[in-house]
DNA sequence: ATTAATGTTCAGAA
DNA sequence: TTTCTGAACATTAA
């Protein structure tokens, strides 16, 4: 579930709780019926950070950094079902893993809850973390995407925009549901071959993802029809409620208020858009 | 019973 | 060599 408002939402919600923390103990939570995906002998390296200071907390695209007084670093992924939280889980059955926290304040632990069980946690070294977070395994942040770092991944591509705009080696942070409310903002028809999006459209995209992903960080991110994406305190975000098209299937076009939004499947991922408001260039076809 | 779900990775194809 | 597609991962709810 979470892409880049839901993880900074996780950031943001347990920052301010862990940083300067001591972690007295890792532990992985009986209670998991499987293993999540860890490294082999996760819990030997977990060992290695008890004891350890975290001293900061960020994100980088849609994962969560613990960065220690070691320069060990837990990178966590939620993929689609994992929560950061600092206490009261949705359900016990689906915690993963506790981080056990040192001294005083007003929790005594972090947990990684994941009802899939497909999302990740590593402990990495300094050169690990290069790796994992560098430019060679993702692209630039989508909120320090500019113009110009907007044509670099557009130019001669023929790839669909919206499938481009998911892609995490060109762009960082955008997902299934953020990249179809951009376009639709930005009156791009998501099939449109990412070469053929003009200057004026690629500016309007630019600014696009900066004010949706922005918003919905205002808002807390959206929390969808299932209900599994909460806050660290276990509360649901406000953005579902301002989604333009995602999801919203037959519904007339907020933008037009007269087409009906239609649902298509581009690389087996849903996307939703107008059919009035988004069209592709004409005469363009290579 | 079947299908789809906010993500990523891998093998194999183009 | 690069880019792209489909399957897989595990769980649940409609």
């Amino acid at each position: 579930m979470p892409e880049l408002p839901e993880v900074e939402t996780m950031v943001r919600g347990i920052r301010s709780h862990v940083e300067g923390r001591r972690i007295r103990r890792v532990r992985l939570c009986p209670c998991s019926r499987r293993p999540i995906l860890l490294e082999p002998g996760f819990e030997q390296m977990a060992a290695r950070a008890e004891g350890r200071k975290i001293t900061q907390v960020w994100r980088r695209a849609k994962r969560v950094v613990l960065a220690l007084d070691s320069d060990d670093a837990f990178v966590i992924e939620p993929r689609m079902t994992g929560l950061m939280l600092l206490d009261d889980p949705p359900s016990v059955e689906h915690l993963r893993i506790e981080w056990q926290l040192a001294g005083r304040g007003a929790y005594r632990s972090v947990w990684f809850w994941d009802r899939r069980g497909l999302g990740t946690i590593r402990l990495l070294d300094p050169q690990q973390q290069d790796e994992v977070l560098g430019p060679g395994n993702l692209g630039p942040d989508a909120l320090d995407m500019t113009i110009a770092d907007w044509q670099v991944i557009c130019r001669g591509s023929s790839t669909p925009i919206k499938v481009l705009m998911l892609n995490q080696k060109k762009v960082a942070g955008i997902g299934n549901l953020y990249a179809s409310e951009i376009l639709h903002l930005s009156r791009i028809h998501p099939e449109t071959r990412a070469r053929n999006i003009s200057r004026q459209k690629l500016r309007q995209l630019a600014e696009n993802t900066v004010a949706v992903l922005e918003l919905a960080i205002r808002y807390e991110g959206s929390t969808l029809s299932d209900g599994t994406y909460r806050n660290a305190l276990n509360k649901a975000g406000g953005y579902q409620n301002a989604h333009r098209v995602y999801d919203r299937e037959g519904e007339p076009c907020p933008t037009c208020g007269r087409s009906a939004i239609v649902r298509i499947v581009q690389s087996q991922r849903s996307t939703f858009f107008c059919r009035s408001c988004q069209r592709k260039p004409r005469g363009l076809t290579r």
